[in-house]
DNA sequence: AAGTGGTCTAGACCACTAT
DNA sequence: TAGTGGTCTAGACCACTTC
């Protein structure tokens, strides 16, 4: 059962994830990294790296000398803000059924602010995309996509504006989404995005102001969000520098 | 000049990391892995190490088959969220010159919140510390601590309510702070906080409302914090899960 | 003293990019 | 095709916790 592809070391975290999730270690305590790798048959470098991502997510930690425990608080959590890259994940997570509306979509010149982000010219143009992700029936969160003309390589993406961003990029602009520069601000929301999301105008909200890279660090899309912060909650794990 | 303590890891990071700094890698272009590794003397599997907590903090990007490359824009980045240990040290990273002045220290009977946060009994009792930091002589932060008293195993701690949390936990509770689990929320800042930083009753704010747990990921503090949004912007890295 | 995770090595082979 | 980063191995030794 064990190939290559996803690699083995993607192979064995989703296994111990399993085993965790189906609590199937007594006491919380995870079998000794040894004998992990005699059991799976890989190398104990292929466990710890393993591991080490599990650890990083909050699964499970790891205590020198003593031994590797699952980290129940850690299993609760559901949406951790560094590791979100779809919004309908996010829903899934959470529970809901997602679905996804689009408000808008046209082409235009792009405003000052995205311009700056994205290293646009003055004249040139974007692809303006607002969608409105909703949990069952209610609006959750609202999110306008700002993509250069420029890099829209595929002009049949008419129907596709409904996709994950990182799939229309992929799918039309022949890039690889590699990571969002996210800044996080407070807001109260204006009345047209209170309408859309279906609350008082006035009502805080958490923003984010994001510009997404791709795989060449290029900046390729901005993203601006708005959350309904009592229906979607975002969570973050901090440790020390270099942890 | 390589020794163990801190480890090999840690010291090629920081090699690596002064040496872009000084901008000596001509065109943003890192030498391969094998060369760096020869020339430091140590494995590539150091180097690979050290390269990945780099490319992770957004100081290098790597591309499988052309090279290690400065990722400039990440330079620029200050205070990444997931990264910040001490609120003197993100002030001293925007290059204001920190203080903290203690607000108030009391020992008193947990709140509700705090009491869940902390698993404590209805009748606990927590040591709460309130600091405002200052860049030169604006308020730029406000944060409340709660400390149980029965983790305070060190009685003599007046006059060290102004040192990191961190330190403080460190000194008077024998415990490591390992990592925080943090919730992010939009506020209108009450009369009281608003007043100590200095802008309107009603501005909006970041809040942060945060679980510090140990070295047994055992919650040892509960951390409320507000901050100036026009003078401290957060700004956050978000990846695909597992990269 | 025994057993655990933490660090490091030397080397193999693969996947991808450039030319 | 040559050179790069990506994955994996097998094994050594260290630091720490537990008994």
């Amino acid at each position: 059962m064990i190939t290559r592809n996803p690699s083995l070391t993607d192979q064995v975290k989703a296994h111990i994830k399993e085993r965790i999730v189906r609590d199937e270690f007594a006491g919380g305590r995870i079998p000794p990294e040894t004998e992990l790798a005699a059991d799976l048959g890989v190398s104990r470098t292929t466990v710890r790296d393993a591991l080490s991502r599990l650890e990083h997510e909050g699964t499970i930690y790891r205590r020198q000398g003593a031994g590797t425990f699952v980290n129940e608080p850690g299993l609760q959590i559901r949406s951790r803000l560094e590791e979100i890259w779809s919004y309908e994940q996010v829903l899934e997570d959470h529970g809901y059924v997602p679905s996804v509306r689009v408000l808008s979509s046209h082409v235009g010149p792009a405003d000052s602010p995205t311009r700056e982000a994205l290293n646009l010219d003055a004249d040139a143009n974007v692809l303006v995309i607002e969608k409105v992700f909703l949990e069952d029936q209610n609006p959750v969160m609202v999110t306008v996509n700002r993509i250069p003309t420029r890099i829209v390589s595929d002009a049949e993406y008419a129907d596709d504006e409904a996709m994950p961003v990182y799939e229309f990029l992929e799918d039309h602009c022949n890039r690889t989404l590699g990571y969002y520069l996210s800044e996080i601000i407070p807001v109260s929301l204006d009345a047209d995005t209170a309408r859309v999301l279906g609350v008082e105008p006035g009502t805080l909200a958490i923003s984010f102001d994001e510009i997404g890279f791709d795989q060449n660090n290029e900046p390729i899309v901005r993203a601006t969000s708005y959350f309904r912060d009592d229906l979607l909650r975002f969570r973050l794990i901090r440790r020390r520098s270099g942890a």
